[in-house]
DNA sequence: GCATTTTCTGGACGACTGTCAGGAATCGGT
DNA sequence: ACCGATTCCTGACAGTCGTCCAGAAAATGC
């Protein structure tokens, strides 16, 4: 007790302990959803018992938040790549909206897990807090895109940050609930409609 | 038994009842959200006991289904006046702007149930009908509102209606969530920034 | 008035929830 | 090898949920 630490194992086990449960429980969470997800579905999921969940995490809420800001904080930099590897407008816009279908196919359940929050956070306001901050870090992330496609035309972007990134998300939620929906044709529509709007979301070039 | 109705009071009276068990409810569905709210509570905030909505809805699946639809059935009707009375874009487009802004003050907690219930329309497939109908209702009242814009401006809308309405839609969740986190200027931002896109969503005049 | 149907009440049931006290396992220091 | 402290986990608790139901109350037709 008169280490600087505290404690005898390093935090680091604490926080890897932490993660991992995380990502157990993000898969549990991205297949049943905010409210229908109970402890001790997560537990039982994962290696851990369900009392172990409560010993690293303080309640449900906080498990929650912080799987989905873990998701999140890695998902943000899903088109740092293609950001700075594109040398023309074209590459930049096709490698966005191919980046943009292969996300919504491929974690789906992440996506509609992160827009579950998003509205719970509208009733509850002890998430409000983490829920935007992260609604800040993909506007961020668009922002990027959409500003480099400007430069690349030679233009800047014609809109804010914040209208931007409305406009983006709300395509991609559309697509997102009718790609889970079984609707056919919804990434090619998505991503021809991404192509087709990037042009006007930046200045007229001179 | 014998007569064609099979029943002695008709059936006007029980849709009557469970239209008023319907309003009561959207109240506290708006103030709790899909999950949070019981049966129970919904039936403390009104005039009946918690048995009798169970004799007029089968579960609360179809209550809160019931609920949404009788809602957005006048809610779709909303702009309807604004287009045919306006006479010039200026005209449509003040007053689309303006109606979309006092409806989000207005009834923000049943426009926030709404995303809630589509949000676990991702998750629960049972309830992806009837939200899948409904959203096909507010696209056509965008789509309403943005061919009669064209049509007043002497050209044709740029976008198919479910693009231009998953724009809209975007902007509008956005604005929703800054309005319930208290974020100021939320109301004059949407204002500008639909009377600013609008005109992005026709095809530019011959 | 009675008989029948509709409407409503409020309690009971089983399943499930988040939580946590207290025991088991593990570890560092000696 | 042993002990005390720390870490981890199990079982149980109190509460809430949706649902169902037996029967009271009210409405209705004769």
């Amino acid at each position: 007790m008169t280490t600087a630490t505290g404690s005898r194992t390093s935090p680091d086990k604490h926080d890897a302990r932490r993660r991992a449960l995380a990502e157990s429980a993000l898969r549990t969470l991205g297949e049943l959803g905010y409210t229908r997800t109970s402890l001790r579905e997560i537990a039982q999921n994962s290696e851990f018992s369900h009392g172990v969940v409560h010993y690293y995490f303080r309640d449900k809420h906080e498990l929650i938040v912080y799987c989905v800001r873990y998701y999140k904080e890695t998902c943000v930099r899903r088109y740092d790549g293609v950001v700075t590897t594109a040398t023309t407008p074209l590459e930049l816009l096709d490698g966005f909206a191919d980046k943009l279908v292969e996300t919504l196919v491929e974690e789906a359940p992440m996506h509609r897990l992160w827009y579950d929050l998003r509205s719970q956070s509208m009733f509850e306001e002890s998430l409000r807090e983490a829920v935007l901050h992260i609604d800040g870090t993909l506007e961020d992330m668009v922002w990027r895109v959409v500003s480099r496609y400007a430069e690349l035309c030679g233009t800047v972007p014609a809109l804010t940050p914040r209208v931007t990134y409305g406009l983006v998300d709300g395509l991609f939620q559309q697509a997102l609930l009718g790609f889970l929906s079984g609707r056919g044709g919804v990434l090619d529509e998505l991503r021809a409609t991404v192509r087709g709007l990037m042009p006007t979301l930046v200045r007229a070039e001179a």
